[in-house]
DNA sequence: ACGGAAATTATCCGGTCGTATAATACGAGG
DNA sequence: CCTCGTATTATACGACCGGATAATTTCCGT
């Protein structure tokens, strides 16, 4: 007799990888990364489980590849909307409230961002991932607040600069965390008013500054 | 014939659950939570795997001892170097440094408290702890904050005081995360000096009013 | 020294894990 | 329209999971 099997349809490779990993991110956000089982993740792509194996050399594999996705989105969204600015001034300023607004401060995006950095001590391709990610941010920034001070008329020093950009990246890393995982504690533009006010601070300027109004 | 069970000794109460839980924040520390099985806990504290739910009604209630283990760890660690401080600006200085330097700045403790975190958007419970574990610390900063500035003569209003222990929490936050992730980046005092720097600038100090000479 | 409470071990259970392998259904090229 | 490569399913496997239960050892009070 006929065993009667499940139908289905193909799909390109790009599709099918980009399915398991939506599925893969969507069961850590939910389930956390202990319920994030090949079985539950490809249950929720659509597929049966043998066949993540076909596109990935393991379950290993397809996390790496779900992390880089998480932090590829992250900051593509803070550069676009930099990108989007016409005065370095206004470039700095978007950068900044992009990350500390919807939605880069996301709860889930956090759940994944936390999960995946908990892996890092751990296996040394998170750690190479993660490091990347780093260093790409810090250096966006740094470009940002040099060609901020250059427009100014103020420039300042590769090393100054450097410390700038720390200092930035830490501040909004903070506010990041503590406006996701506590949200209740602010109101609307809170801490999209904080993070300017706070950044104008760091970098030594006078208040109203980053507002960028000609 | 006689099966030849294993000998063991009793403990106490408070020491058992203590060896449990230093048993499985090593076992988060150094194999993930995921492979932090009751089995491999049990083992690595020295006893059999059926103890744990002795002592804990479950895995889970053991997670949220560990947790807890863990913040309070961190956050006596802070205090406590605080409270070492003479005067309000000696207080709060200590305290900034000390959560940006070891043994707060570990990679075993990011892992730990980063496995924790990911965990807050799916179980209520941990969610609980981190929010009063939250407050407890922003409470503390508001505390050092308005100490200091009262001492100087220049207090400050309530509002503005959130304001800055928000934004204080924030970089000391941010800073230990780039501190502990990617610890290669930094010399050895860059990121206290950096800190305190920063934190001055927050507070829209005079640079080098944070050291506290006398 | 010894009896009894309880701390600890040993064993078992149903379920699920990640992966390997074989069978099968799809769809493009001729 | 048929054929063939392969994307996909189905099934099996050994290991391990967290939890429940019963047997046994420890040690305190007397």
């Amino acid at each position: 007799m006929a065993p009667a099997r499940r139908s289905y349809t193909r799909a390109s490779e790009a599709e099918r990888r980009e399915d398991l990993i939506v599925a893969t991110l969507d069961c850590i956000a939910e389930v956390g990364i202990q319920g994030a089982t090949v079985r539950q993740i490809a249950n929720r792509a659509g597929v049966t489980a043998g066949l993540i194996r076909h596109y990935f050399t393991g379950k290993d594999q397809m996390l790496q590849a779900a992390y880089i996705a998480v932090m590829n989105g992250m900051t593509e969204i803070a550069v676009t909307a930099a990108d989007a600015g016409e005065t370095a001034c206004d470039r700095l300023r978007r950068f900044i409230i992009a990350n500390v607004t919807p939605p880069v401060t996301d709860s889930r995006t956090l759940s994944l961002w936390a999960a995946f950095i908990s892996h890092i001590q751990t296996d040394r391709t998170f750690a190479a991932i993660h490091r990347e990610n780093y260093l790409a941010f810090l250096t966006a920034l740094e470009v940002l607040v040099a060609d901020f001070f250059e427009e100014r008329g103020t420039p300042v020093s590769e090393k100054e600069n450097r410390s700038f950009a720390i200092s930035l990246n830490a501040l909004i890393d903070g506010l990041w965390l503590e406006g996701t995982l506590t949200p209740d504690m602010f109101a609307e533009n809170e801490l999209a008013d904080s993070a300017l006010s706070s950044v104008e601070a760091l970098l030594r300027l006078k208040p109203g500054e980053l507002a960028c109004e000609r």
